[in-house]
DNA sequence: CGCTAGCACTCAAGGGAAATGAGTGCTGAT
DNA sequence: ATCAGCACTCATTTCCCTTGAGTGCTAGCG
């Protein structure tokens, strides 16, 4: 698709209009307030153009235009070009992740808190992988007859805990033992690997005798089975969609916060975008199979600790919102936290 | 104030006629379709009367009756018999919770779920107060220089955890230490109980002059102090709200959900309920401190372990909501957690 | 040939009058 | 005491008209 830099300047116009109002936006006020000097006339000559490639859409005959998601598309990724976020915003940032403890989960919650607040939009920060992080700690404790819980720990602080039903009783003291053994073994391997070690172990000499190594790594085996599988996501801000003239209508609103109640698939979304690109992506509710969210858009980007990426947090709101405010912030916030999130040299 | 049986029936028809529909009830319905035999010029005189006692209100000259909350507090006081749930409904919540682990936060959060589903309202589970539960046991993790993950245990499989700061680099042998002592000086006493007894230890001769112990000791005071305080709480099915057309106005909503954004108050709300009364209470949205829950209301219940009143779980719907369902629900769901969190003799 | 001024046309939105109907209060009869 | 009947009130709905923003098209201009 080629455009003259003239129709690219009022496809930019009318993006930028409609973000702003959430209006259709007529050929009259974009002839009038941006630098292009022609008049309506010809703004409206290049708007039916524009409309023909399906890059602009008029709700009805005699309204302004609106951008199809096309259209938003090909501003988004040929036109519009986003800034990195100003130096006293990103200090404002910093500064509400000051006081914050160095907890795993604190810090994520405090994302996500911190993104819708600046955003004004819905936030989403999805935890880390456990498969990618690191095997620091794990200790098991009977709670009652036959049932035991399982608590792990990654070397960046993060606490799991699983409930596990044993066949048979099994006192403390040996649970203990279980935990030397196994906090040894799995001594700082990605969690993603445990399961191929222990099952390596299990076929070893020394432990195919030992009852006592062997009921251990059975029980591994079973909790990282079930137990540790579950990825997830902490969403903050939902309110801040009722801000959207877009969803005063209750309807609508609905459809998107029940998608939002079902976590799992936003999960899978925020997921599927730390395969595809390291950098902040956009993702247009036409775009995402859900049709709950055709009106909404995603702006995501991954948090890592050096070089893997551990997660993804991102901004949901109208698919008209505020980018060039928005996704400045989306970048630097994942910095941040990659950067919190970074291991100090040990003294 | 005195009501003969006659006003007492008219208002519990208003009431629940209002209820059932949510728009001002006139006199015609009310002698047509209840088994008063009376004429609607009767019921119009009634209906004047307690118009002037205070229990309904008229919102304009041509319209129905509508309860006020004085009306409503009567009408659930005074008037309204509630029954137990139903058997098949009884079966039904049990089955939700069939399926579920042992595991303590599991288990609330499917309370919060099945709440919210049956009742078709947005439903809130306290969490248990620290105090109240019993030691199980404690962990000292070295996450990286000076930066330590306490992990406590209760005795039910409640699991806490805090990052604490640490002024020294301390080894994670020496933390272990540290555990070993604490679990053998702490064993089963309630949380609530932590601080006293570590502070008579370190006035104990063995431990002033021992610098683990008194290290150990101290650490744990500090964690105590700081970290282990957030009573928690699941909010879930607050979309339900939407299904009310009294708040289909997108303005009264948002102040509603603004305030459920800020849990700490409804923690205290519901943390007040749990010194008044044993079994299930409603709040109307009037007699809170706060004026954004002006419109709602609040059915909820104690949650216990044997004698000792845990937590609280509740229903928040609009003033309007089906209290003959929901307040045996809640009733049932308290009963239920209660059990299920009852310890099993061990074997 | 590209641009523009001008004009007729379209259509959503706003506003006001009138119709509708649910519900009341009061009165006089039973 | 209770009730039937009637006049009255007032929110809600419906309809129609006006308004104004915006378009497409065309003829003329540089």
């Amino acid at each position: 698709m080629e455009l003259s830099e003239r129709d690219q300047k009022v496809l930019e116009a009318v993006v930028n209009d409609y973000i702003k109002t959430g209006e259709p936006v007529g050929s009259r006020v974009i002839s009038k307030r941006h630098g292009l000097n022609v008049s309506s006339a010809t703004i409206r000559n290049v708007m039916a153009d524009l409309e023909e490639m399906g890059l602009l859409y008029q709700p009805h005959t005699s309204a302004g235009r609106v951008p199809t998601e096309k259209g938003l598309r090909f501003y988004l990724d040929s036109i519009a070009e986003f800034k990195k976020l100003e130096s006293k915003e990103r200090a404002l940032i910093r500064r509400a992740f000051q006081e914050s403890t160095r907890d795993f989960k604190e810090l994520l919650r405090k994302t996500s808190h911190v993104l819708s607040k600046f955003c004004k939009q819905a936030a989403v920060v999805l935890w880390p992988r456990l498969a990618l992080t690191r095997f620091k700690h794990i200790e098991f404790i009977r709670i009652r007859v036959r049932q035991i819980l399982v608590i792990l720990i990654s070397r960046s602080g993060l606490v799991q805990h699983y409930t596990l039903h044993w066949d048979e009783d099994i006192s403390q003291d040996e649970l203990d033992k279980f935990s030397r053994y196994l906090n040894e073994l799995l001594e700082d391997i990605p969690l993603g690997e445990v399961k191929k070690r222990v099952l390596n172990e299990m076929h070893k000499e020394k432990v195919l005798f030992d009852e006592l190594y062997s009921r251990a790594l059975a029980m591994t085996q079973q909790v990282f089975q079930a137990g540790f599988e579950n990825s997830d996501i902490y969403i903050e801000g939902q309110i801040n969609l009722l801000n959207s003239p877009e969803f005063t209508d209750v309807q609508r609103l609905r459809r998107i916060l029940e998608a939002f109640e079902d976590k799992s698939r936003i999960i899978r979304l925020l997921d599927m975008t730390l395969n595809v690109s390291e950098g902040v992506q956009i993702i247009l509710g036409p775009e995402m199979e859900l049709k709950e969210l055709h009106e909404i858009g995603l702006i995501s980007s991954p948090y890592r600790r050096g070089d893997t990426l551990l997660g993804a947090l991102g901004v949901i709101g109208p698919l008209r919102m505020d980018y060039s405010k928005i996704i400045p912030v989306v970048e630097f916030t994942a910095d941040l936290l990659s950067e919190l999130l970074e291991e100090p040299v040990e003294e």
